[in-house]
DNA sequence: GCCTTATGTTCAC
DNA sequence: TGAACCTAAGGCT
C-alpha cells in the first residue's frame, strides 16, 4: 500500500539494514544499470523518506531517488539471494539483508541539487518532524477546490494517498467535495493531527489501521488483503457508524468514496 | 491464458 | 480529461 507511511517504513527499514556499510546495487532487469552501477559498492550513508519519495543517500553525494507509484514494491530477503524472479529493477544486497525492487514508476540516481529541487516541489509531510502544517493551509484556505483534490496534491501535503484522503476526511464528517476554503482552521488542524497520529500508526505497524475500536463491527465479506477502513472500498456497504450505504463516484480518474450522511455537503 | 484491478504520476490534447 | 506507464495477483474462461 504505498501511501506515505509504506516509504518512511521503507527508510526505516533500510536505514537500519544498510547503513554505515557498502551494498551490492545491481538491475538484474536492465532498466537502471547505468544508474546501479554508479553507487554499486558504495557505502550506504543514510536512508529518508519525503512524502511517497524514498531517498538513499550513498557516500560522495550520490542519491537512489525511488517513487513505487501505483504498484511498487520491495521483496526482502536474507543473504545470499536467490536468482532474481520477474521483473527486479533494483537488487541491493548487504550485508546478511537484501531487497529487490520491482514496478517502481522511478528509480534513478541523482545529485543533491535535484534532490533538493523535487523535495521544494512537495507540500508538508505529516510523517516528517519539521512539517509545517501551516504551509498546507495558506493553500487551501484559500483554494476553490474540493478538499479530496487538496489532500491528494502533493504540492499541498505530501504523503496523503486515496485510501488516507478517504478515510480522515470521514473522520472529520466532512464530505471531499467540499470546497478547501470552506474547511474551517480549526477542521483543518484536527485533519492534520489526526493524519500524524494515524500515519505514525501505519509506520509502525507497516499497514494502515484507522478505524475506532467502537466502531470496528463485523463485515465478513471484507477481503483480508486490504485494510479495515470506513469508507475505501466499501462502496454500497453500510456505513460502520449509521448505516447509510457508502457512495462511490470517479473524481480525476481517482475512486472516491464517503458517506453521505455522515459527511453532509 | 486472458481480463480486470490497484494505494500514483506525467504527458498530450 | 484521458491515456500511458511500471507489475503482479486474482477471477474468470
Amino acid at each position: 500500500m504505498p501511501e506515505g507511511h509504506t516509504l518512511h517504513r521503507l527508510a526505516r527499514l533500510h536505514h537500519r539494514e544498510f547503513a554505515g556499510s557498502s551494498v551490492r546495487v545491481s538491475s538484474p532487469q536492465g532498466r537502471f544499470a547505468r544508474d546501479a552501477a554508479v553507487v554499486d559498492g558504495r557505502v550506504f550513508v543514510r536512508a529518508d523518506a519525503w512524502g511517497k519519495h524514498l531517498f538513499h543517500h550513498y557516500e560522495h553525494d550520490r542519491i537512489v531517488h525511488v517513487h513505487l507509484g501505483l504498484y511498487g514494491a520491495f521483496t526482502d530477503s536474507s543473504v545470499p539471494m536467490d536468482p532474481p524472479v520477474g521483473q527486479v529493477r533494483m537488487r541491493m544486497i548487504g550485508s546478511g539483508f537484501g531487497t529487490d525492487l520491482r514496478g517502481p514508476i522511478t528509480c534513478e540516481v541523482l545529485d543533491p541539487p535535484r534532490v533538493d529541487a523535487l523535495v521544494e516541489r512537495l507540500g508538508p509531510d505529516p510523517l516528517r518532524p519539521d512539517a509545517d502544517p501551516d504551509q498546507a493551509w495558506s493553500r487551501i484556505s484559500r483554494s476553490k477546490t474540493a478538499i479530496g483534490g487538496l489532500l491528494m496534491d502533493q504540492a499541498v501535503l505530501a504523503g496523503v494517498g486515496n485510501v488516507y484522503r478517504a478515510e480522515v476526511l470521514f473522520r472529520h464528517n466532512i464530505h471531499p467535495e467540499r470546497p478547501g476554503r470552506a474547511v474551517s482552521r480549526d477542521e483543518w488542524t484536527a485533519l492534520w493531527d489526526d493524519l500524524v497520529s494515524l500515519m505514525e500508526i501505519g509506520v509502525e505497524r507497516g499497514r494502515m489501521h484507522v478505524v475506532r475500536p467502537e466502531d470496528d463491527i463485523g463485515d465478513p465479506s471484507y477481503a483480508k488483503d486490504r485494510p479495515r477502513t470506513y469508507v475505501y472500498r466499501r462502496a454500497g456497504s453500510p456505513c460502520r457508524v449509521c448505516g447509510t450505504p457508502v457512495l462511490h463516484k470517479v473524481m480525476k480518474a481517482r475512486n472516491l468514496f464517503w458517506c453521505p450522511t455522515c459527511q453532509p455537503l
